[in-house]
This record gives structure tokens, sequence and C-alpha cells, in this order.
DNA sequence: CAGTGGTCTAGACCACCAA
DNA sequence: TGGTGGTCTAGACCACTGC
């Protein structure tokens, strides 16, 4: 921009933006926008900052700033040199960015969950499932059913719920078949990205039908992880529940 | 600095930092040498940006780089036309700042929780006590056993060790007696402050002497949460082994 | 070598807070 | 009112990457 006013809205390339905010907060929105537009697809590099310092008319520190926040949500990766890359869960360098599970045994190794789905269906959702998915009671979903086997043993019973809209045409094919995480399916798949997650955890004794598909007596104890993912926007678009053996694993957590 | 060579070590203040990184990262690592060894007490505040600029002969902007940082790792807390203030577990928004147990039933609250101790007394590391405070096997450790009950039930039973050099005199008074959380008083009475932690969660069944503590049946599901928390430069502090009822209650996490 | 992100500076001004 | 953190700029140089 030309004159100093940087803290005025309005001198932001585009207009409709209505913040009061500091600029690089309105250049951060700008560039989300066009993240979540798919303007840039998860895995390529987006602009330079000298780019988009030009294209917002502001100067490189301010883009800067805006980039260093959406790096800190894990929105975009910096690689010096190179460039400032669109997030996937493909070719993450932990494979599975939301999988808190680890070997008890020190490193989480190459952890090959073998996955065998055990049903895939549309449905409707239950009241409980349509408040997660702010959907409505009875609208469709689509709803997968699966065990995933670490070291050959069936170590988590999984529930997945998906706004059947958005994840018309899902099979079990595709959910059993694909490489990678599922969240990488889901990205290439139907271009839904997830960005962030919360996750419920509870102790719950097993009980009959889910003991057996995961090899243990009625009674035995489980780790209980509720989790909803969010798309940009704080938009949730799955709702897991998995019940975790926590026999030789353990879900890992870091506080600060 | 005069002289415009950023990079180099040498030009800091403190001859005795050997790093050969980022300026504001030296800044960030003289800064954390006053905060561990006590020029500024917890809920204090530090000194203003200029004032540490000049202190280090860098720029102001290279000051705030570096607090960013230690902002980011919750290690100060920055107030708008305040200053920059020392953490500290006792006057802090969220009053238990490392449990992650909640209510199911939507907000926090208060969570008065009642603490009942039922055992503090010195004792000798295990070998796997030993191991996770880095220390020998045999070394002198403080041991708590108690419990805490939300809305007058017990709901977590815990056991504490902490390196017997550093806390000793710890006594049950003290655990049941202080105010605020207990991570406050350890900071008050031994000037230790825990800084980060790790916990490693796992599915229990109740076994017959704790089941009955918290008023359970053996064989009920129970979270057991092992925590290990850090002061500064990774050193490990305490060692907790708490085991959570997860009926009304959930371990809260999020994902990014 | 050119292009990218990363660091550092110096100076201006803003927003907030307390006396 | 003066001091604090917060924002923004413009320009210089460094470190890494790939051609």
């Amino acid at each position: 921009m030309a004159a100093p006013t940087p803290t005025s809205a309005e001198t932001v390339a585009d207009p409709a933006t209505p913040a009061f905010s500091p600029l690089y907060q309105q250049i951060k929105g700008l560039i989300l926008q066009s993240l979540q537009a798919g303007e840039w697809k998860p895995g390529e590099a987006i602009p330079s900052e000298m780019e988009l310092a030009a294209r917002f008319r502001v100067s490189q520190g301010t883009v800067r700033k805006a980039i260093d926040e959406l790096a800190a949500e894990n929105l975009v990766v910096r690689r010096q040199g190179k460039g400032t890359f669109v997030s996937t869960h493909a070719e993450q360098h932990v494979r599975y960015r939301f999988l808190k599970l680890v070997p008890d045994s020190g490193a989480p190794e190459d952890l090959p969950a073998e996955r065998k789905v055990l049903e895939c269906r549309r449905t409707r959702a239950s009241a409980e499932v349509a408040r997660a998915l702010q959907l409505r009671t009875g609208d469709p979903v689509v709803q997968v059913r699966r065990i995933l086997s670490f070291a050959g043993r069936p170590t988590i019973l999984e529930d997945i719920w998906l706004p059947g809209n958005t994840f018309k045409g899902l099979t079990a094919e595709q959910m059993a078949g694909h490489q990678g995480p599922t969240y990488a399916l889901f990205e290439l798949a139907f271009g839904v990205r997830m960005v962030r997650a919360e996750e419920k955890i509870r102790a719950v004794a097993a009980e009959e039908p889910q003991a057996a598909l995961l090899a243990l007596k009625a009674g035995a104890p489980l780790l209980s992880v509720e989790r909803l993912s969010y798309t940009y926007n704080d938009v949730p678009m799955e709702l897991r529940r998995g019940l975790y053996r926590t026999d030789g694993y353990h879900y890992r957590n870091e506080l600060s």
C-alpha cells in the first residue's frame, strides 16, 4: 500500500472483507479463502511470500506473519529454499497425523495398519450423529465400520460417520484399497481436508458384539476415543468412534 | 550490535553461549537461563522488550521473536499494555493446566477438586520410577497417594513420585492444605516449575485395592494416565500415575 | 545462478493500561 | 501521560534448494 494507513481494512485488495483486525489477520483470512476454495491443492506450493505481498499490496513481513499462523495451525508447511505448501494427510512425515496410539516399546515404527472394512453403507443420521455433524436427524450419512490390525493383531474397532451428501459414492472397496491414511483418500476422492479434531476419551468395558471382533473377552477394558474432525471454517465433517486395545499400545499425549 | 554480522554467536552479550544458531534463538536461550536461575519469579514481569534489547545489544524485533517462542511454549505470558510475565500454575485462567478431565455436561466449571491425601512418605525409587525421573534405583523419592473428588464423588486416584532431594520436607499437610493447583505449591514451596509433560493413557480394569477407594467394583474400566512432568531443560521432575473414573467425565484432547 | 524462506534491523505508529 | 506490547514497513543479508 502506498499511504501509511496500515490498520485500515479498505486498503486490502479484496474489499468484501469487512473485518477490523490487524492487517496480517485479514491477509490470513484471504489466504484461507483461497485454500478452501481449492485455488491450491493439497501438496502443492502456494505463491511465494513476495508474490502474495504484491497481490495483497502489503509488505512481505505482513504476509509472513499471516503464513506463520497458518503454519502454526498445520494448514501449510514451509520448506526453506523451496516454498510454502498446502498440508496434506498423504506424504505426511508422521504417517498418521491424528492417530496417537503408539506401541509401548518406543518408536511408532511403520505401523502398517492392516485395514478390514466390515461395513460401508448409506444410512440416516441418528439424533446424536446429526448433532455432531450439524445435520438434521434422518439426513443421509455414510457409515463405515472397520478393524485396524497392528502386527497382525486386531487393535482398533472403528465406526465412522460422514455426511452423505459430501461423501456420496464412498465404497467399501475404496476404504479398503487405498494407499496411505484414510484422510488422504478423503482429500483425493472428495476434496475434503480434515484440518483439526477434538477427541473425547473414556475407559469402557468391551461389550459382546465388539469384544469378539477384537478377540477379547466381554468386560475387558478398552479405550473409547470419540473424534470429531473439522474442515476449514470449523465445519464438522467426520464423527469417529474408536475402541482401542491398550495392551501393548498406549495413547500418547503432550501437554504444555 | 554495531556491525552487521547478525548470525555470528560472539556478538551476543554472554560469551559463554557456544551455539551457532539464529540470534533470536540465542536470546531465547539467555532469557531461558534467567528464567530457570530464578531472576524473575513466577507471576512477575520480565523486563520490557526494549530493556532486553538494550541488555543483549540487539533490536527489539529480535527480542520479540525470542519472546514469541517462549510465549508459544507457555513459559511466559504477554499482556498488552502491561508487560510480559513469567507463567505460573497459580492464577492460571484455566485452573488446572495439565488436567484434561472434564465433565461430559459441557463446561469445565469450577471443578472444586476436593483433595484427600492418603499417604505422603519418603521412600526409595523403584527401578521404574528411577528410570523415569533419571535417578538411580534406591535414590530417595517422595511418594504421595491421594484421591481427588469432584462434586463429592471420588474420581481420581493418584500416585505421585518426586525426587527426594528437591522435595525434601514435603508433608501431607502441605499437600492437603494448600490453595490452588498442586503445581502452584511446588512453585512456591520448592521453586520447581513444571513446564511441560507427556502422558501415556491406557484403559485398565480396576483392581481390588484401588477399586474400593474409588467406590467401584473390581473390574470396572478406568483410565490409566501416566504423566511425566518436566522443568526447564527437559529435566523430569514428577512421575504421576492417575486412575480416572470416566463415567460422567472424559479426557478431552485437541488435535491439529 | 536465481528464487525461496529465514533472519535482522530501525523506525514509525497503534492499542492498551495505569497512574 | 508515558510505558508496554502489537503492527507494519522497507530494505539488507543469510541459508537452503534446484537448475
